[in-house]
DNA sequence: TAATCTTTATGACAGTTGTCATAAGTTCGC
DNA sequence: GCGAACTTATGACAACTGTCATAAAGATTA
């Protein structure tokens, strides 16, 4: 039914490892993982994650088959953040970025790269505000499409 | 094991209509789910919701027990992007914002609001920057417990 | 080549979740 | 008080997950 566009939890858990290390064989996947599991538990779970399409195996001569993310972490991390704005945050951003700001962790240089980034956006907003003209025309895509 | 701080996708989806409507009966539940599901489907769901701790189930006289949330939808949402911020965008907060502020759909005031609230969070910095004085003292609190 | 070590394939099992069907218990109108 | 309508309680079942154990296959090496 769902295309599954979303990795669950524990399958990011994986992903994780493959990103951060590129392809890798069971073993040392199981050395990477971070986490006391048992051998088998990582190879079924591994496993699982080629057979929903989030990875694939590839064998070549005697070396073990390796394991590696098909998939790219930006863009299963904007989807993901998509899906927390419009399923838990309900859409509302500013509340959102709030709390991330508030809660300190930020240096002085990302608020700076934040400024800007908001600055940028503005300037989009000019832009296309005097694109419009006229006419009101519907608020400039708010809520709308969304990539 | 787990204390449970984090509700579940599916457990949001019920969360989210008695936050929008304060408690509900189960047939009230069941009309303003937004979605066609059983009867009974939902009476098990919002039972489940109960027994994990999410929710209470008020029976007052001859009323139909009502069902109400146990949790603020700020505490939770909050929550979740704690953890997303952790465990999906890796603690990096400026990509994260970045791909919100890009992504089109806020307002000029929007903006406007975020720009303010930066502003706070370097005011914050200067402060205890000064704060901070002759002697050195553990970095202020970066990454530090957080609620 | 035989023993040993590594890599793979399978099968299992329990807990969670989403989805219902049945059926028993209550309440209300007549 | 009786039957219809509404409310609750249970039980089921399959898919998905996390966790392993067993054991077969392959590769290495003494």
């Amino acid at each position: 039914m769902d295309e599954q566009t979303n990795p669950t939890g524990g399958e990011l858990e994986l992903l994780s490892v493959l990103w951060e290390h590129g392809a890798l064989s069971l073993s040392e996947f199981h050395d990477r993982i971070g986490r006391d599991l048992g051998y088998t538990t990582v190879q079924t779970r591994l496993n699982r994650l080629v057979e929903k399409g989030w990875a694939e195996k590839t064998k070549i001569g005697k070396q073990p088959t390796h394991y590696a993310a098909l998939v790219q972490p930006d863009a299963v991390r904007e989807r993901q953040l998509d899906h927390f704005v419009e399923r838990v945050a309900q859409g509302s951003v500013v509340p959102l970025v709030a709390h991330l700001v508030q809660g300190n962790s930020l240096t002085r240089d990302e608020l700076t790269e934040l400024k800007k980034l908001i600055r940028d956006a503005e300037r989009r907003h000019e832009a296309s505000a005097s694109d419009t003209k006229s006419s009101d025309r519907s608020r400039s895509g708010n809520k709308a499409g969304g990539h």
